[in-house]
RNA sequence: GCAGUCGUCGCAUAGCCUGGUAUUGCGCCGGAUUUGAAAUCCGGUGUCCCCGUGACUCGGGAGUUCAAAUCUCUCCGACUGCGCCA
């Protein structure tokens, strides 16, 4: 959410970021018109409840003074007071509420950097890493792979719970179990502190994170208790600080989390999102930084330069996508991904989402720095990036590290998780 | 899950019974004093607006009342005990 001051002083910002995304003025209009319009009755109420304060003072010194009769003349002078007062505070609320409603939809500024486009065909490439593998025989998918080595069962989970579902089984089960040790411990070496959160939120806290829309399409609610399960642990690991100031010298903050990630998908099915590419349910390791805002635009680039050094080292092939107007959510003010080679697919297939939410989540959530306990302390930025999705890890590592005879070597980074195994064999059973 | 105790400004605390508009300490900020520091003293230290002898604020919401931190209801959270359970 972008800060009132800005609608009132610089409202300019706002429309040129929104001719930049091709989307109409019509929204900052009313939100200037409905602020505007909210300060003026608020005023009218303050004067009003003024009035009466300083009347209904008079009836408690009278009572003592123990003149009833002064007392019984102001109460009937300020009966009337009381009801223009409701009316006039209910209606504005309204206008406050309808101001910020309108303002959720509002998103953050863009980087100056962000290329303009219509949509995803409009991203750059900013980066290109490692070498596009080859192979002497036919690459297979990794939805092939899985089948006949009998690593996934989509089936069964169907069965208990629904499509998009899964199984995991056997040594590729192991090596998801590897990969979220070896990015923690990547990560943990660069100074981030290690945490799991939980996986359901309140909707207050959820609102401070995400885009309105999400709850209808991607988020799961959890009735009688009305949580929602996280979609992502950058959610929660930015919501804790919810409300509070935190002291200077602890910035940046840098935490890696990992958890359960739960996704509706609704809308979201096609061919080219084979096995496990695109499922309900996935474990993610993710980096949060939370700093102050003059430095967020260096540590971007630090979250970015961790994915490429930690892809790197799993020998993966990939490029860097400098996500472009069109293709950008409400929240991040400038978002890289990394996408890797899927040679079953003959395309790059994303993999890493690396943001900077400047002040936007921090603005909802009344996240600030300094010394707490002083008013007005600055909003803190927010940033975000994948570190590691295994469900798509494990789908880029098959199909680029897959074997003539349908096996997969394993990276050589992970062989240490796995007591020194090579190759991931086939599941026993079926 | 049941029962009891409790939730007050960054932290700690008073006020609640008996309704009249949030006390004190610590920390922090500014000033005075000082060669400098400590100590001491003075002032400030929740939010909002049109910045005032302004409005709002005592876990959230609702109610009673001219008036609610204070009374009532409800939800949330914490602690203790019992029960249950990885």
């Amino acid at each position: 959410m972008l800060d009132m001051a800005l609608f009132r002083e610089h409202a300019e910002l706002i429309r040129a970021d929104h001719t930049k995304r091709g989307l109409p003025h019509d929204n900052i209009d009313r939100i200037i018109e409905l602020d505007q319009s909210w300060r003026n009755l608020l005023h009218e109420t303050d004067l009003l409840r003024r009035e009466k304060n300083e009347a209904a003072r008079g009836i408690g010194a009278a009572k003592k003074a123990g003149d009833q009769a002064k007392a019984e003349e102001i109460l009937a002078q300020v009966a009337n007071l009381g009801q223009a007062i409701s009316a006039m505070e209910e209606e504005t609320k309204q206008a406050m509420v309808e101001r910020d409603r309108l303002r959720m939809s509002v998103p953050n500024i863009l980087h100056e950097d962000v290329p303009i486009g219509a949509d995803e065909s409009g991203n750059t490439v900013h980066g290109v890493h490692g070498d596009k593998p080859t192979f002497t025989f036919e690459p297979r998918t990794h939805n092939d792979l899985i089948e006949m080595n009998r690593w996934v069962d989509l089936k069964r989970a169907a069965k208990i719970t629904g499509s998009r579902f899964y199984f995991l089984k056997g040594d590729l089960a192991r090596m998801e179990f590897a990969l979220q040790q070896y990015a923690v411990n990547f990560l943990r070496e660069r100074e981030f502190s290690f945490v799991q959160p939980p996986v359901m939120m309140n909707r207050e806290a959820y609102e401070g994170v995400t885009d309105l829309a999400d709850f209808e399409t991607v988020m799961y609610g959890v009735e009688p208790d009305q949580y929602y399960m996280i979609a992502t642990a950058e959610h929660p690991l930015t919501a804790m600080f919810m409300d509070e100031t935190i002291p200077e010298d602890q910035l940046p903050l840098r935490l890696v989390g990992v958890s359960s990630c739960f996704r509706r998908e609704v809308g979201s099915h096609g061919q080219s999102d084979l096995g496990i590419w695109r499922v309900h349910q996935f474990t993610k390791i993710e980096q949060i930084i939370i700093a102050r805002p003059e430095d967020s635009w260096k540590l971007h680039e630090e979250l970015l330069s961790n994915c490429v050094d930690l892809w790197n080292s799993l020998g993966i092939h990939f490029e860097i996508v400098n996500i472009c107007t069109g293709d950008m959510g409400t929240v991040a003010a400038k978002k890289y991904d990394l996408e890797a080679w899927i040679p079953g697919a003959e395309q790059y297939k994303e993999i890493v989402s690396c943001s900077n939410c400047t002040d936007y989540q921090a603005n909802r959530l009344k996240i600030r720095y300094g010394q707490p306990g002083h008013p007005n302390q600055p909003i803190v930025h927010t940033l975000n990036s994948t570190a590691v999705a295994t469900s798509r890890a494990l789908v880029a590592i098959m199909e680029q590290y897959q074997l003539e005879d349908g096996k997969v070597a394993i990276p050589e980074a992970l062989q240490a998780y796995m007591g020194g195994q090579t190759v991931l064999e086939p599941c026993q059973w079926g």
